[in-house]
RNA sequence: GCCCCGGUGGUGUAGUCCGGCCAAUCAUGCAGCCCUUUCGAGGCUGUGACUCGGGUUCAAAUCCCGACCGGGGCACCA
């Protein structure tokens, strides 16, 4: 083609200065992700957003999506991050969540600027409460609820609806001192034919006796009631949270419309299935009473804590987060895409090393000592090597290969031991036996010949806990001076984060392959 | 049972409001090849989706109806 050579060689023959200036008048159009934003806001003028969660345990992957996507938007919009601890059922408090959920948010990377707690303001709400039955949108209740129940299905008034705002007042004050649980109960006067049930006239605050670890008080307000009456007084300008949460918008609004109030914008995302660990805050606190968990951060629970301890990084969860946005489908939480992308975060980071689950000898004959250097990182040599030491006693030598490579070994067979040498494989039994074949690389290629991690005679145990269960193998002897917290990858096996180091045994942590 | 939502490849997502530029985007996964002393990373190529049935229209992933499927709510929990 003497077109395209002329072309060429007229080209290569400008200067550099013009080179440069000519490819400026191209425009090249760069292979860029295109990873899709979260939609904007509507009325997106002084963002305040919140995130409410209950102090009844540590964070769980469930928590991340409001967490994060709330974080999102307040950043995009400069605007203000409220952080809400919704403790207004003493049932459900675990005095321990309160630090432990802003850690939690700390290492998520959430920017929080303002913390409120619920017990802090249950006079706020009684207020308001007062306020509701002042203006007759609100009584005292009485009734027994399986009686109220009834009446409500038949979309009929109890006796209570009927009170003068007068007496109940007085009734409401009464709730205070004398009434015991149980007895009496505020509700908000909404309409008795609502096509839900739920919504007839419901409960806006209610007696326990429970202890509350804060304070000291019986009168608790309900969810829909204190949540209003906060998001409005905190000027929280948009309600992001989970679908299952519609109902209680419409809840809310009931109290919104009463005080004429100007209601923030709720959205509503779908729900996030989430398979493999346990979410559930209450089943994870009592797994652990019961000793069938070690604590919070066991690594079959979906916390963030033990999300954290296999090396899973905060930049992995927010990626999977705004990747799945805030549409109002429900979807399957995929690991698989976190694991992807959380490997893309570690991989350069982590230096490899050799380790062999479940170990088996393979005993070589005909070798000499020999000391192999493995690079740390095959992309980064300038990390340096790391040495394994081969001791041969009389030609011979064991070391230790892993059992799934140990089972496919056939007799005959010329395999490489990583970074070392050939060995051609004699015999199987509950040992391995072979010789020494070759030194060279380009032998096993020549060959295809498996290539495989080992470990040496000298060497170190080590310890694997992965949500499926503990591993237990050889390690090469320089895992021992990794310091806990760091997080590398044993070849062939997956990316762990050592959790604890310098004892007999290495304990590492299985984040995913 | 009663009240609500929602259904785009294996997974997630864009597009749906305002029908045509969508024989449908991107990511991840998977498969193959190249490269590489890891089954890692990187490069290239490929696979694969508008739940179904009707209707409206010149034209439907997009609008309407129905079916099916999935989810939520029906607490003195949040």
């Amino acid at each position: 083609m003497p077109a395209v050579e002329e072309v060429v060689r007229e080209v290569n023959s400008l200067p550099k200065e013009k080179l440069t200036e000519e490819i400026k008048k191209y425009e090249f159009i760069e292979k860029k992700e295109k990873r899709t934003e979260l939609p904007e806001l509507a009325n997106a003028e002084n963002v305040v957003l919140r995130f409410a969660p209950n102090p009844s345990g540590p964070l769980h992957i469930g928590h991340c999506r409001a967490a994060i996507l709330n974080d999102e938007y307040a950043k995009r919009y400069k605007g203000k991050f409220i952080l809400r601890l919704e403790d207004t059922d003493p049932a459900r408090v675990d005095p321990q969540a309160y630090d432990a959920i802003l850690h939690d948010l700390e290492w998520l990377g959430v920017s929080i600027h303002e913390i409120a707690i619920q017990s802090d303001r249950l006079d706020i709400y009684y207020e308001h409460a007062k306020k509701l039955i002042e203006i007759d949108a609100a009584y005292v209740c009485t009734c027994p609820q399986e009686e109220f129940r009834k009446l409500r299905n038949r979309s009929i008034a109890c006796k209570c609806r009927e009170i003068s705002a007068e007496e109940n007042l007085k009734r409401f004050a009464k709730m205070f001192r004398e009434r015991k649980e149980g007895e009496a109960v505020v509700r908000v006067k909404t309409d008795l034919k609502l096509p839900d049930p739920a919504m007839r006239d419901f409960i806006i605050l209610r007696i326990t006796d429970e202890p509350h670890p804060r304070v000291n008080r019986r009168v608790y307000p309900l969810y829909n009631f204190s949540v209003a009456v906060d998001d409005h007084l905190m000027n929280v300008t948009h309600v992001l949270r989970g679908k299952d949460h519609i109902i209680n918008t419409r809840k809310q609004e009931f109290i919104y419309d009463y005080f004429g109030w100007k209601k923030p914008e709720f959205i509503h995302y779908g729900l996030l299935k989430i398979e493999g660990l346990e979410l559930s805050t209450s089943l994870m606190a009592k797994g652990i009473k019961e000793g069938i968990y070690s604590d919070w951060s066991d690594v079959r629970l979906g916390t963030l804590l033990a999300m954290k301890r296999r090396g899973i990084q905060p930049e992995a969860i927010r990626r999977a987060m705004l990747d799945v946005g805030i549409k109002d489908t429900d979807i399957s939480f995929s690991w698989k895409n976190l694991y992807a992308y959380n490997g893309e975060i570690i991989e350069p980071k982590a230096n490899r090393y050799f380790f062999v689950p479940s170990p088996r000898e393979l005993l070589v004959e005909g070798c000499a000592d020999k000391t192999a250097l493995a690079p740390l990182h095959p992309d980064f040599p300038e990390r340096g090597k790391r040495k394994l030491e081969i001791k041969a006693r009389e030609g011979k030598t064991r070391i230790y290969i892993s059992q799934q490579d140990f089972d496919a070994l056939k007799e005959g067979e010329v395999v490489r031991l990583m970074e070392a040498f050939n060995v051609e494989i004699l015999r199987v039994d509950n040992k391995a036996f072979a010789k020494f074949h070759s030194e060279a690389l380009e032998e096993a290629r020549r060959r295809r010949a498996k290539l495989i991690q080992w470990v040496p005679e000298e060497n170190a145990k080590v310890r694997v806990i992965a949500p499926e269960g503990m591993i237990e193998g050889l390690g090469e002897v320089n895992l021992k001076n990794l310091r806990a917290g760091g997080i590398v990858q044993f070849e062939r096996f997956g990316f762990v984060r050592v959790d604890e180091a310098g004892k007999d045994e290495l304990v590492v942590y299985f984040a995913h392959k």
